[in-house]
DNA sequence: ACCACTACCTGAAGGC
DNA sequence: TGCCTTCAGGTAGTGG
């Protein structure tokens, strides 16, 4: 599910829920998802206070009061599960569980495990958190600072903006996405993306990330929001899984293709992007 | 140091 | 119906 977007609109929603409010009761249904949830998880936040939430990159925080901040990764397959107050309809994969003083319960429901929860360090840091790049959103990311991340740099420019530490956030979808709106081929040398096309590239980066979080996300297969409402913005996709469709720009006969780069599919179009 | 590939895990979809 | 293969929104670790 997650990307930057994804998980922006799962921590707004889970903000309206959690900021202010005791946890009345935490409950870890399994010892493991990625890594190992830390001993005494539930023992150390019951009956601390939420301060508010949170985002860096595609990571959730939850800030505490008296307790150590928790972060959250979703994975491929993470959700947060709001569930109606009342005896929670308990699913399959719902692996911690956060019920509030108000009674409203949140599932953490991970079928794949590939996310994680962790406390982080007192002063703020975790160690996932060392080697990210700028936030895509913030003004420390711009055409320059994009260059100078991708000077030097001889994979391809598609493998580039999915590495993390160029710039956090950015998924597959959204890296197909940019690159077809910057006009730019996936497959182009990284370090040839400079000057202009630095300049355009972060700019579509940015474009695609902010209409994305405004549709709530993309749901794929199950993705949903907190309160269980679809993402929309699978319908502005471009054209990630579009292959074999017609090239959505004005003028342009050619089909989307699909091609594996670094064992991911990456979707364009052969004509508009170079 | 950089880069591509594997491994981690479950479930859905498609072919036979 | 069922078995088998392929694919999926991520990323740490490994080996070239």
């Amino acid at each position: 599910m997650p990307e930057l977007p994804e998980v922006e609109t799962v921590v707004r929603g889970l903000s309206r829920v959690l900021e202010g409010e005791v946890l009345r009761h935490v409950e870890t249904r399994r010892d493991t998802l990625r890594f190992p949830i830390p001993q005494k998880f539930a023992e150390i936040l019951k009956g601390k206070r939420v301060k508010d939430l949170s985002r860096r990159a595609k990571y959730g925080l939850i800030h505490m009061e008296d307790a150590p901040d928790v972060i959250f990764h979703l994975g491929m397959s993470g959700r947060m599960r709001l569930l109606g107050a009342g005896a929670p309809d308990f699913e399959k994969h719902d692996h911690v569980i956060f019920e509030t003083g108000k009674g409203e319960v949140i599932a953490f429901n991970d079928p794949r495990r590939f996310g994680f929860i962790d406390f982080l360090n007192e002063d703020g840091s975790h160690p996932m958190l060392e080697k990210l790049g700028p936030e895509p959103l913030s003004n420390h990311f711009n055409g320059p600072a994009l260059a100078e991340k991708l000077k030097g740099k001889k994979s391809p420019i598609k493998a580039a903006i999915l590495d993390q530490s160029v710039v956090s956030g950015v998924g597959n979808i959204y890296a197909c996405e940019a690159l077809y709106e910057a006009g730019l081929s996936p497959r182009r040398s990284a370090h040839t993306v400079q000057g202009q096309r630095a300049e355009r590239l972060a700019n579509t980066i940015r474009e695609v990330l902010t209409r994305a979080i405004a549709a709530g996300g993309s749901t794929l297969k199950d993705y949903a929001q907190v309160d269980g409402e679809l993402g929309y913005f699978q319908h502005d996709f471009r054209v990630y899984g579009r292959e074999g469709e017609a090239c959505r720009n004005e003028g342009c006969d050619a089909d989307i293709q699909r091609l594996v780069q670094s064992g991911r599919s990456t979707f364009y179009c052969s004509k508009c992007q170079r």
